[in-house]
DNA sequence: CGTGTAGTTGATCGCCATCAATGCATGTGG
DNA sequence: CCACATGCATTGATGGCGATCAACTACACG
């Protein structure tokens, strides 16, 4: 009791975590949980801040707790790519590299799971179902990767848009947390701007608004506002992401 | 020394295996190394053969021992991007999903070392330091798919092809292996054809082909057959593929 | 020889980048 | 409260890069 007292006083903890149960520490028990909470520190960012930035060194391991991050990779020229985005229960950081190949922006408000990347492998070491989680995740982020390669690689600009819609309605359906009243679920908050989902689709600002715009007049989906659409017509969004995507074969069905 | 003997009969064996000291096995030092090497199966394929096919289970966990495999994704209207290009020491086969996301195909002979999923995970669950590997090894595959995601995203075809050949070169030193004698280390040898190469880039035979010639004529590279070339100039091809590649800063350093 | 596969080169076309103008919010200082 | 600036999104006009289609060469193989 006393216990909890404190916990409170140190703000969130892992009790109160949304990600509890999804993130990596969901690999250890209760009894065990507290030797990760020992090394942790809680922090917070505000949107477009930088956590991480390309080519130089941090100790930073952390999972999200809440909030999206942007990995963006800078050719030398000044070119970017959105290389990943990340949400809760992802893990932010190189448990092997010191210096991160990318850079890490704030794409909403975020707070993190903090550790120190020394600490945290000494838990690691204790505990193999520990590191038997992050190797999931990392082949989970692999195949990801690859199929984000096959989108750059071979799909013209419209299929790039309809896909990353689809990829978000699955994003937020699989959402580990609480689904939205019925009648909105059909509804995406896009999140990012336009500039952010050009640099992860590998297009221009105006390619994403013009294909934005041709997807509403041909009645597959609405906008609510510029950061918020309803899908009106998922079955031909299918057919345009060029996604066998059957992880919701039925939109109405809870 | 009936123990060598019998080893030799049942083929290569790890004591004397190219990849012994490279792959995830190297994890395991000598006294432990049997509890693999009791459960492996060598396997050979010749090029043009399939290995994985996209979206069928398989029990596969292997380590290349020689050769190259190529992981292809194919969309359902049969446009195809390759994902990865394997070779000695990288590992096919996912131990988490049993349908695979990819096909896996033979670019030329190839040798590989087998174990059945469920085997070699119970070696693993017994040697943290195999998970330990694993994990590198898996964060290395992310950062380079991530790199392939801003190539394909945001290069041209002349800066792909002159950033594949650069790879194609560090591929080579880097290799593991013996290094060729001193008046051939320009020469990479490209095993792919040039629908391969183009597979992996994101583009067409024939611009993968139009900037060979270029390269050519603009006297930054060398064609000695088909599939081979000889880099003359590398100072301008980094300049053309956008990277600051410092990994062999002097190319007649030993 | 003919046939098949791989590669090169040329001509044309379409998609998407680029440049530019406008609309539309929000914020700020006079 | 208005004038102005700033950031973000949309829309239009234009051009270039790379896809596509097609012809041709080279080479291996039966």
């Amino acid at each position: 009791m006393a216990e909890l007292v404190h916990e409170m006083h140190l703000g969130l903890r892992c009790a109160q975590c949304p990600v509890r149960h999804h993130a990596v520490c969901s690999a250890l028990d209760t009894p065990h949980i507290h030797e990760l909470t020992d090394i942790m520190t809680h922090r917070h960012f505000s949107a477009g801040e930088e956590i991480l930035h390309q080519d130089e060194t941090s100790q930073l391991f952390a999972i999200i707790v809440k909030g999206i991050v942007k990995l963006t990779h800078m050719l030398p020229d000044g070119r970017e790519q959105i290389v990943g985005l990340l949400s809760g229960s992802d893990i932010l950081g190189d448990l092997e590299s010191a210096v991160s190949h990318n850079s890490a922006e704030c794409v909403t408000d975020v707070e993190l799971c903090c550790f120190r990347r020394k600490q945290f492998e000494a838990v690691l070491d204790k505990h193999p179902e520990l590191a038997h989680h992050l190797l999931k995740k990392a082949s989970a982020d692999l195949d990801e990767a690859h199929d984000w390669m096959t989108v750059l690689g071979r799909l013209g600009a419209a299929e790039k848009v309809a896909r990353f819609i689809l990829w978000l309605y699955r994003e937020e359906h699989a959402g580990c947390v609480h689904r939205p009243p019925a009648q909105s679920r059909q509804i995406i908050h896009l999140q990012l701007k336009r500039e952010e989902i050009a640099g992860f689709l590998g297009i221009t600002i105006e390619t994403v608004s013009r294909n934005l715009t041709r997807l509403k007049t041909d009645g597959i989906i609405e906008m609510v506002d510029t950061k918020s659409i309803r899908i009106t017509d998922i079955d031909r969004l299918r057919d345009l992401a060029m996604t066998y995507d059957d992880s919701e074969p039925h939109p109405d069905f809870m």
